[in-house]
DNA sequence: ATGAAACACTTCGATATCGAAATCTTAGCA
DNA sequence: TGCTAAGATTTCGATATCGAAGTGTTTCAT
């Protein structure tokens, strides 16, 4: 296995289309002793997550919003009608260290997109909640994240949306048995 | 709609499970006014990718690699055989700006993961190759991956998969057409 | 050829994130 | 009751990322 030869350059011509990346990164994984056939699905789930977090950062950046932020929105909004979450929880559901969410509650609370309130069950807890402004800006980022969402399921017809949603909650179900 | 009332606290029993949160967000979605069939697919697509991507990181930890360091040596390896590609070229693929990428392949060069060498046709640019070195901690990523997402797809039948990545696929070609 | 615009990478200053320590509150037990 | 351990949030110092400006090279029209 020779490695450190004179590199070539990748070819100069048209960018890679989002199909060749797959192919590309499939035969990768599977060349390094990964199944081809896990393979093949974690490949496309990661790569259309990753495409869609780049459409999501641009329309969010309409809105003023980071991901982040918008993680933050759409945690609190899921929730039973203004069922209040603390920092920690946010924290913890959006894959940021405790004290990090602490700023970004910050900036979120002076742009009153969401409001903390002291527990009054528990001095040490705080409450946060969103705002009207707050909803508001989730659902405009909704309906605006539903036209590009809806694009790329556009090849699917409706029975394919069904089966191929059904074998993913499966999937889903199955995450709360391993870890 | 009655928003700034006193907020009541979640429910402070046991840890929701993935299903329970994939339920709530699509319904949250659906609530806001997104496409059920829609939501029900690109929820679940996101779900997955996150739990995914938490589990990776733990992994790539134990090799002493972060999520970015582990993108840049991905997309290397995916290429021919040491086919060369530029800081410019890598900050796109892996969605960081050409500066970040300039401090990532500082470090990950001085670890002797990856190599710097100037473009003997256009003394602008600089080629990044993976090491042996780099080489062989891909691999070992890889296979350490396939484990938990082998787990992951356990639930599915060898059918399953094929049809759920074909239905993936289809999503995949269709995303360069849409943009 | 020559000069201007485009390009590729790096440097720089500002901001966001992290992990650890600090502060305050609550829970449990003698 | 009083004392200790655990919990929740914030503060603090270090690191990573970003966008903009800087430096050197190539490309293209003149």
């Amino acid at each position: 296995m020779t490695r450190m030869t004179t590199p070539r350059t990748a070819s100069k011509g048209t960018t890679p289309t989002a199909q060749d990346e797959y192919r590309a990164d499939v035969a990768a994984y599977v060349a390094a002793g990964g199944d081809e056939s896990v393979q093949r699905v974690i490949t496309a789930v990661h790569g259309l997550a990753r495409k869609l977090n780049q459409w999501y950062a641009r329309q969010l950046a309409d809105l003023d919003l980071s991901a982040g932020e918008w993680a933050v929105l759409s945690q609190l909004a899921r929730n039973d009608d203004n069922v209040a979450l603390t920092p920690s929880q946010l924290a913890e559901a959006t894959s940021v260290a405790p004290s990090s969410m602490t700023h970004r509650l910050d900036r979120m609370a002076q742009r009153d997109l969401v409001a903390r309130a002291a527990d009054p069950d528990n001095r040490t807890r705080v409450l946060i909640t969103l705002t009207d402004e707050g909803w508001a800006t989730f659902k405009a980022a909704v309906r605006e994240s539903d036209m590009v969402e809806s694009d790329v399921l556009g090849p699917l017809s409706r029975k394919q949306r069904e089966d191929l949603a059904s074998l993913l909650e499966v999937l889903i179900a199955g995450l709360d048995e391993t870890p």
